[in-house]
DNA sequence: CTATTATATGTAACCGGTTACATAACCTTT
DNA sequence: AAAGGTTATGTAACCGGTTACATATAATAG
């Protein structure tokens, strides 16, 4: 590989026209500009970024860390920060934390020493204490760590009041929940939310509430065991769209119709909604927005670190497909 | 941040020692060794990677391109060169080619000014020219670019055929095909296995193939028209999995039972053909191990750049759910 | 007892860029 | 004509690690 030095002797000049040329930034008369330009065309030369972020303290890339890729909700996330992130000519790295707090940690400090210029964070785990000795900047989705880190957020409980109260607008009589795990951020939210809503009905009762895992797979089986054990459920908020879809298919092996005799509203919006049979009635969220606000928030950030915190909070929206049915 | 210096200055050594204490690689006197340790732990200190990348000329990051995250084959695969790299100290950088080379091109190129050590390619448009200059090893996923370039396969072929032949066995009388587009690596080999079975049929005719773009709602336009047009179609082999739900959702639209009236079959075997009623029958691919293999193999030729081509051919196998049904 | 080897550590060059500082020629302005 | 500004370019320090080379002592071999 060609480096600068190369270039400034095929071109006859210093190192530091070179870097002028290539940064565009000092003078450089026109005629050696040509020259050195020449130069890197015939030597093919390219800039050894590595070098350049040494003396630059910066990396020019940016990290995303979300629970699992695989659920289909964080691949939307990625794909709006690669893309405002790539404009904006930064690398992306996507790291997945499993929900655990030990790799969150663990990336944090790794993606430090490789000075990676900001983080999008989606964790339930990382607190003020962890990002005390981070120096780039953060901002936190889905959640607000505290009050001093930058925050793009949904209203949870407000789509999550929005949902249970559009079960009982259609008709639904007991109203079941399936919440996210403990550990997940938005849980709590959106369980508040059904509660707001379910708390004070006289049939209320904690049996009505069960946890899942927003995993598919045991949502399927938490859902059996439920509409068995209470035959009078009518109606499920189910916190996200892949539990919700493990819920259409827990009702078709009971042989439980949807919508007639259950009507199902997940949260999300997430694509496979559309896909089932019947399709899912969700919470939907604006999730490329979220992405690429977050993204646009952070390189703001590294920009300018002196700038105040910024909190967003962006709308939820109902949008009604076949899991759920109107009264007549 | 504190620097080596820092550290050699407070544990009254020279820099080249902390360097050996910290890499353990030289002889270091153990009370010397502790001192060091101490040192460290009071400042804190962190090496800096981009000093170390600049040195070494590596950067201890691999990168994979895909076509786009959204399309749940891919976030498996990630998952696993994730998972296996994280296993070797690298970090993962994730890109979305849209299957364009323009950008595959750009991501070669501003990876390479990274230093990063290796790639892992998903893509139709790369060739051995492309990948002239670049240094880094790079294995391809999917496709042989050449045979001077490693790579992990599926026999996409055989899949297809045994799909089709599939259809064949449980009574398909008239069996067409959605491919995917033209510009992916693997459409032309599901067509071809295809054809190995159906070509020679008395009523087979071009008008039985249609092209699809491997996406869910293009399918489903190109499905409903498909089964408008040729209403004696029983069976249809599509060439990914995605695109097999948009089949199931236009024959549900067009009242086309399934599977009595016809059967699908898919090629991918994600876990979304789970949450379809009916479940879709399918053509599993290894994803995981594919990735996880890809890495392990990319790591091993960092390792050992002087290492011949290594190209691997994992198999797929016939699962049978819902969207088919045998004849008695 | 000397020669050789293992252990231990420091000095300084090096990786490949960027930029503060120095220098010089030329152009304006008063 | 002197002073100040603009244009143009080079020198060398710097970013923060790693390591070749030099040096010195302790241990072991012949």
């Amino acid at each position: 590989m060609a480096t600068i030095r190369d270039v400034a002797k095929l071109a006859n000049v210093s190192t530091a026209t070179v870097s002028r040329v290539l940064n565009n930034n000092r003078y450089v008369n026109s005629e050696t500009k040509n020259r050195v330009n020449e130069a890197i065309e015939k030597l093919q030369y390219r800039p050894n970024d590595v070098a350049r972020s040494l003396f630059k303290g910066n990396s020019k890339m940016i990290a995303l860390f979300v629970p699992d890729i695989k659920n289909p909700f964080f691949p939307e996330l990625a794909r709006a920060v690669e893309d405002v992130t790539n404009q904006h000519n930064y690398t992306f790295i996507l790291c997945n934390t499993d929900d655990s707090h030990e790799k969150e940690v663990t990336y944090l400090n790794a993606l430090t020493q490789k000075s990676v210029d900001g983080f999008i964070i989606v964790s339930s785990t990382i607190t003020e204490e962890d990002l005390h000795h981070i120096t780039s900047p953060v901002i936190s989705l889905d959640r607000k760590f505290s009050s001093k880190i930058s925050s793009v957020t949904v209203n949870n409980r407000k789509g999550a009041r929005e949902a249970t109260a559009y079960l009982q607008s259609i008709g639904c009589k007991k109203i079941a929940h399936i919440s996210g795990p403990q550990t997940a951020s938005n849980t709590e939210e959106r369980l508040k939310g059904y509660l707001d809503v379910i708390e004070h009905e006289a049939w209320f009762h904690s049996n009505y509430v069960v946890t899942g895992d927003y995993r598919f797979e045991n949502s399927y089986e938490i859902a059996k065991q439920l509409l068995t054990n209470h035959n009078d459920i009518d109606g499920i908020f189910v916190a996200n769209d892949l539990m919700a879809v493990g819920v259409l298919k827990a009702a078709e092996s009971l042989n439980i119709k949807i919508p007639e005799q259950l009507s199902v509203i997940g949260f999300d919006g997430i694509t496979i909604g559309l896909t089932t049979t019947p399709s899912l009635t969700t919470i939907q969220q604006p999730i490329y927005e979220i992405g690429s606000r977050a993204a646009q928030i952070l390189l703001q950030l590294i920009d300018h670190p002196e700038q105040k915190v910024i909190q967003e909070e962006l709308e939820v929206t109902l949008i009604e497909r076949d899991s759920t049915k109107r009264k007549e």
